[in-house]
DNA sequence: TCGGAATTGAAATGGCCATTTGAATCGCGA
DNA sequence: TCGCGATTCAAATGGCCATTTCAATTCCGA
């Protein structure tokens, strides 16, 4: 209705700014306790700009959770940058490091306010993310399969990818909020947070690619029995 | 200072149903979200007896997350019954039972008040959770460091429980948030969801014991190597 | 330079909610 | 039965916040 290009007038970029500023303030308090008057306090704004881009808080939740979307997936593309052909065992440790990588990354905010969206359901998202979503979740399952083997039943797949889903997101909950609001705003130094986000990667990779397999080894032997321990 | 026995006068129990309303209404809304109004409401009691009886809405919280903590404590003893001198792998089955069922007992509110929590830091639990929380992950870390062997280094075993934990939690964000408020409000039949558990536990046991044995494997290889894949 | 549309600004408006207040009511011992 | 402390009640009070409103300002083409 009203404008859609970049800058509408001058070199200010209002709207842009304050998509910025939302999705920062949204990934630190979500859609409740993020104020308008924060955001724009944040974005060097009015308050009335929301309105008047925006329409409502709401739209403006969703257009901020679409663009910080589409900013993680261009960081991170989700396949890690392995190639289709290349063994699954590869594409799995792809996908899982580009996981954690995304959720590690401070400056990143989907994961966030996706973490406050489950936490406090809005419904405003229930859309939008499935549509997202699935197409990542589709390319794990796919990975999963291949490693499990094709006769796997989807049950077990499912499983598998969400273990190995469980563990990348959960890195969430660890290290401090601490710094606030600055644009590259990491924990720690830049290189410390990388070999950190590394170092995880690697684990859950050595992780769960071993229980991937001894999943599979259970179904051979019929799925009831074995653990892989001796007693 | 007021009062401290159970039914102050009369059968009527005002505290009680005060606080276990509490308990529902900030797992299902968190702190910020819940209003004492609801909160009075489903508890039948007015709203200044939360004034009466909790000082704030804030001591309420605090007051409402012992109680479902110390409830889900007796419901579910975290070694999973399983006594102390059973082989490690059996402990940590138990271990993970214990936890998936009380993550998944939707009577059970103190993971849903925690994951708000987590999502929104009041701080008002901080220190509290720690106090509680620390000898529960200190008992999974001792079984999974028994599973490592002695010689560990200590960044594995944390790296492990966190596999582990993070599975069991995170059926949290799983299951329709569904039907309301009563009592033993669970998903489906009881037996359904109690069914869904225990394949869950199973799944989470296999593929985890299985990770810590390759953990222990390539750390004995000196920890740089090998995900355990051939190529 | 001028006019009108786009944008920004500052001050209402109205709703929701935690907390307070002071008056009723209740229950029990005397 | 009476009286007093404990408890419950309904109605303020005051703060915060999304949204609206309308006036001021800026920008651009003519």
């Amino acid at each position: 209705m009203t404008g859609r290009k970049a800058r509408n007038k001058s070199g200010s970029d209002t709207r842009g700014q304050v998509l910025a500023a939302a999705c920062e303030v949204f990934a630190e308090r979500g859609f409740g306790g993020a104020t308008i008057a924060e955001i724009c306090e944040k974005a060097g704004a009015n308050i009335a700009t929301v309105n008047y881009y925006f329409h409502d808080k709401e739209s403006l939740y969703v257009e901020a959770w679409r663009e910080a979307f589409h900013r993680g997936l261009e960081a991170y593309p989700p396949d890690g940058g392995v190639p289709a052909g290349a063994p699954p065992a590869k594409r799995l440790r792809g996908r899982i490091t580009a996981l954690v990588r995304r959720v590690h990354d401070r400056a990143n905010f989907e994961f966030r306010i996706v973490q406050k969206e489950l936490a406090h359901p809005t419904g405003l998202l229930d859309e939008v993310l499935r549509e997202c979503i699935r197409p990542l979740r589709q390319g794990m399952a796919d990975v999963v399969r291949e490693l499990l083997g094709a006769e796997a039943p989807e049950v077990q797949v499912v499983l598998c990818a969400r273990s190995i889903g469980s563990q990348c997101m959960h890195m969430l909950m660890h290290g401090r909020p601490g710094a606030g609001g600055g644009r590259g705003a990491r924990g720690g130094s830049p290189a410390a947070m990388d070999v950190e986000a590394e170092a995880i990667a690697d684990h859950v990779v050595r992780f769960s690619l071993a229980g991937i397999r001894q999943v599979r080894r259970a179904q051979r032997r019929g799925n009831g029995g074995g653990t892989g321990t001796k007693r």
